[in-house]
DNA sequence: GTTAAGGTTTACCACTGTGGTAAGGTCAAG
DNA sequence: CTTGACCTTACCACAGTGGTAAACCTTAAC
């Protein structure tokens, strides 16, 4: 009956694929809490290749390819970036890897977010005390835009 | 001996403007820590035109220019955005202004800094809690790729 | 006067990660 | 067969910065 040409091309049919447990990219997006726009984007970058193509070229993702998604949605709530995460997902897929890699990138990260969060922490500081200096009230004259100026540094010509 | 044409588009000479304390996008650059290509950023987002240009078309900053562009480093040293810090130096050449008005903005500066900070910390402690689990020796198996997978929630086919 | 070095001009492309839009093809239900 | 929801690709946008290139200007040395 099914005279199929063997290879892996044969013509596939969107009913053919669910019947199959595969997903279109909206279900995909569904299942993993991303945009299909993000996972066209993540393919763009060569981190998630669909399984396969429909007859209509629509992208069909195997239950693999979700959980490789959710992986790469975990990791980007986790702060890494999308080469960072390029890494890790290597590494999750290879079972010769060391933990130790994953450590290094995962420390390497979180110097990286401290040192963020320092940076943050002092403008913030900075700005809030400039901000508590500062009447607040219909006069125009402001410790904020002073200090931004540096008004003591030169005539106001 | 000047019949010059009494406009402002007299034919100016690069040493003419630095005889009259004007500057070049390069002394401007240096004199306030931008690089020339941030300078003619700024100028494209409508902050800072120069008050001339020569008669090669250089551009040509006058003092005040200067104390302009020291106010947009500035703020952006304290982390405003371009657009923020367009509302700031329009607010710091008003006369007229209210420093409540200068003050909301850098309150709501505040919170947004506050909310990067939160979240980065969020990010850092899930982060550094999973790294603490990992051994980071030659071994494959990995709390971190564990929790970014989350082995637990599907079989590993 | 010529030349070389270095400053300047505009106009591009790159990054990061996401959102939007448009013009078209496809699928399923009525 | 029409309609609406979905999919496709290909653009543009954001925010700031860095880079490049080709062409022009200025200055100083020879």
């Amino acid at each position: 009956m099914s005279s199929r040409p063997a290879k892996s091309t044969q013509p596939l049919e969107l009913a053919d694929a669910h019947a199959k447990g595969l997903h279109s990219i909206g279900e995909a997006a569904k299942l993993t809490g991303l945009t299909a726009k993000m996972i066209r984007h993540y393919e763009s970058l060569g981190l998630v290749t669909p399984t396969d193509r429909t007859q209509a070229n629509y992208r069909v993702y195997q239950t693999r390819d979700i959980y490789l998604l959710r992986f790469i949605k975990s990791a980007r709530d986790l702060g890494f970036s999308m080469k960072q995460i390029a890494i890790l997902a290597s590494l999750w897929q290879d079972s010769a890897r060391s933990s130790a890699e994953v450590k290094k990138l995962a420390l390497e990260h979180i110097q990286e977010m401290d040192e963020r969060i320092h940076s943050l922490q002092q403008m913030r500081k900075a700005l809030s005390d400039l901000a508590g200096r500062c009447h607040g009230d219909e006069r125009p004259d402001c410790p904020i835009l002073d200090a931004i100026a540096c008004n003591s540094c030169h005539n106001t010509d």
